[in-house]
DNA sequence: GGAATTTGACCGATC
DNA sequence: GGATCGGTCAAATTC
């Protein structure tokens, strides 16, 4: 099938053999899949040179165009070997990826519409708040000049913090500055250098130093916060501060999550489909039945947590951490302090101060950083010395990447980090017809868009789509299956953000073909979905939650399409 | 010595 | 009914 990632029928045709009709970076008809494969950003971005993104506008290429905004040309997470694995400085610099057009600041990129939805923003699995109240994200447009101060005070906020020293506790990673962004300020990405961490996902300055990471995080988990301050964070990025002797925590010393909540690790497995070992913790407070599953990366990067249930308890007094870690009182914010309008975008903070009312909306909810890409991938970091601590398969994954071309030595495949909060009951129709039950949601991890979101298709529907559905679903519907059903999943989405598409936000590009997927017909693919109607559709800034869109015609998507196309080209 | 982690074994679900 | 897999248990190990 045409099972292509990211994709976008623009054209108004469905073809089953086209996949580039989807936005797609799948440019080669014999692999529709190359953010499954080891394909490299660059190597996806260069297959445009074959078929163009079929924006029907004829413009650049998005590979050219990234190249003409930043003048470095596209990062290349793969082709460039790291010059010397973690303690380099990152091959492109992570301001770079910030780099925003010439007439356009960030305040108005987050005045986009496509931020502003909250209906589309998911309250924290786990703590119940909502990520863009925190940052004052506006649902409505009309108010883009009042409130363009306090956006930008907002996004400074969270995002572009000067790096403090690596000592520095980790209030610096939530400390709610009002210092104003700088446009054309050079600002580190949260790389830091973690002085020291001795929790898993400690409240450390790296934590969520992440001026960077603090759009893609802030509505999650911290483990991933603290994953993608990792100087071996899953983008491959390597700290500003590499000259540092290493000091990351071993897996030992990341046993300690700063959700805030006290796990005890009960098993680990090395699980089926993925190279990195699975952990499965519960909450050690009695009774309390929430347990969490934590994929690694064999450096010890968190790949993926699951969490199941929800917790019965208030989230406890930190007293541990703070005494074994040096706690990060960030991670709980005072109820209703300036910073949390930082802290809310974590899932260890609640605006609310309270966390059970959060805990108790797991169950009704189903949030996730990562997508299926993810989970099915087989990338995994292959050139670090954190292998060292290996085991045999470890090593011999390792190899057999190698061996693969997946990766070469010494360059470092990258992979989202990924938060689920399992689900029993999420059931929505959609506007493409179908009744879906939502399991996850991601956020792509280096995407300066916390809330691009990615939906992911698997398999397709042995039926017709549910009768009594609008006409623009139908208007899709009919005309996906124009082609052959593969062809046709694509076009069910109703919308498409493609913020994954951004070259520099899309590390899924690197992603392998998960071993299950052995037909086209059942390659799961991602549709970065457009948001909210009338948005901007700005994909690096994209709403997060709320894959679909309310929109009624095709023509509405073209439409989107094409605007979004141009806006990607920031990128 | 206690707490936490590790890890092989076991169990249930699914194919 | 067997194989496989994910999840859990619990003894051993480590800190």
């Amino acid at each position: 099938m045409a099972a292509s990632s990211g994709s976008l029928d623009t054209s108004g045709n469905s073809h089953p053999q086209s996949s580039n009709n989807y936005f797609s970076f799948s440019t080669n008809s014999s692999n529709h899949y190359p953010f499954m494969t080891s394909s490299s950003f660059t190597d996806l971005l260069a297959s445009n040179d074959e078929e163009p993104i079929n924006n029907n506008t004829g413009n650049s290429k998005l590979a050219d165009r990234i190249a003409e905004r930043t003048g470095s040309g596209v990062p290349k997470f793969k082709s460039t070997p790291p010059p010397s694995l973690p303690l380099s400085p990152p091959p492109v610099s992570p301001s770079y990826y910030f780099a925003i057009p010439p007439g356009l600041s960030p305040t108005e990129l987050l005045d986009s519409p496509v931020l502003l939805n909250p209906s589309n923003i998911l309250p924290s699995p786990t703590t119940g708040t909502f990520p863009g109240q925190g940052l004052n994200w506006k649902s409505s447009s009309g108010n883009i000049q009042q409130n363009v101060k306090k956006e930008d005070r907002s996004f400074s906020d969270f995002s572009f913090q000067p790096p403090a020293r690596p000592s520095t506790t980790s209030s610096a990673m939530f400390q709610s500055s009002n210092s104003t962004v700088q446009p054309g300020q050079q600002h580190t990405w949260g790389f830091q250098e973690p002085a020291k961490q001795d929790e898993f996902v400690s409240g450390k300055s790296n934590m969520v130093k992440m001026e960077y990471n603090s759009n893609s995080i802030k509505s999650f988990s911290p483990e991933i916060a603290a994953i993608q301050a990792n100087p071996q964070s899953n983008n491959g990025f390597q700290s500003d501060h590499g000259n540092q002797p290493q000091q990351y925590q071993s897996v030992r010393e990341q046993k300690r999550s700063d959700d805030g909540y006290n796990w005890r690790k009960y098993g680990q497995k090395q699980v089926k489909g993925s190279e990195n070992p699975r952990s499965y913790y519960k909450c050690t407070f009695p009774n309390c039945p929430t347990k969490k599953k934590v994929e690694r990366s064999l450096d010890g990067q968190i790949t993926e947590i699951v969490y199941k249930g929800s917790h019965n308890h208030a989230k406890p007094q930190s007293t541990r951490r703070s005494s074994s870690t040096g706690s990060n009182p960030a991670m709980i914010p005072a109820p209703n302090s300036n910073s949390n309008e930082i802290q809310d975008q974590s899932y260890v903070t609640h605006g609310n101060g309270q966390m059970d009312s959060s805990v108790a909306t797991p169950d009704n909810s189903s949030i996730s950083i990562g997508d299926d890409d993810f989970d099915s991938q087989k990338s995994k970091s292959v050139g670090g010395e954190d292998l060292d601590e290996d085991e045999p398969d470890a090593k011999r994954w390792k190899r057999e990447r190698e061996n693969e071309g997946i990766s070469a030595p010494g360059s470092r495949t990258v992979r989202e980090p990924r938060v689920v909060v399992q689900t029993t009951s999420d059931i929505d129709i959609l506007d493409d017809g179908y009744r879906w039950r939502k399991y996850g949601q991601k956020v792509v991890k280096g995407n300066p868009n916390p809330r691009a979101v990615i939906t992911t298709y698997e398999g397709k529907h042995n039926h017709d789509v549910p009768a009594a559905r609008g006409s623009g679903s139908r208007s899709l519907q009919d005309h996906s299956n124009n082609g052959n059903n593969n062809a046709a999943m694509a076009t069910r989405p109703s919308t498409v953000n493609h913020a994954s598409n951004n070259p520099v936000n899309n590390p899924i590009r690197n992603q392998r073909a998960p071993p299950t997927a052995t037909s086209e017909g059942d390659m799961p693919f991602t549709l970065e979905m457009l948001q909210s109607p009338g948005s901007f559709g700005f994909s690096g800034f994209g709403n997060l939650m709320g894959s679909y869109m309310n929109q009624s015609s095709t023509d509405e998507v073209l439409s989107r399409a094409k605007r979004e196309l141009e806006v990607e080209s920031f990128w």
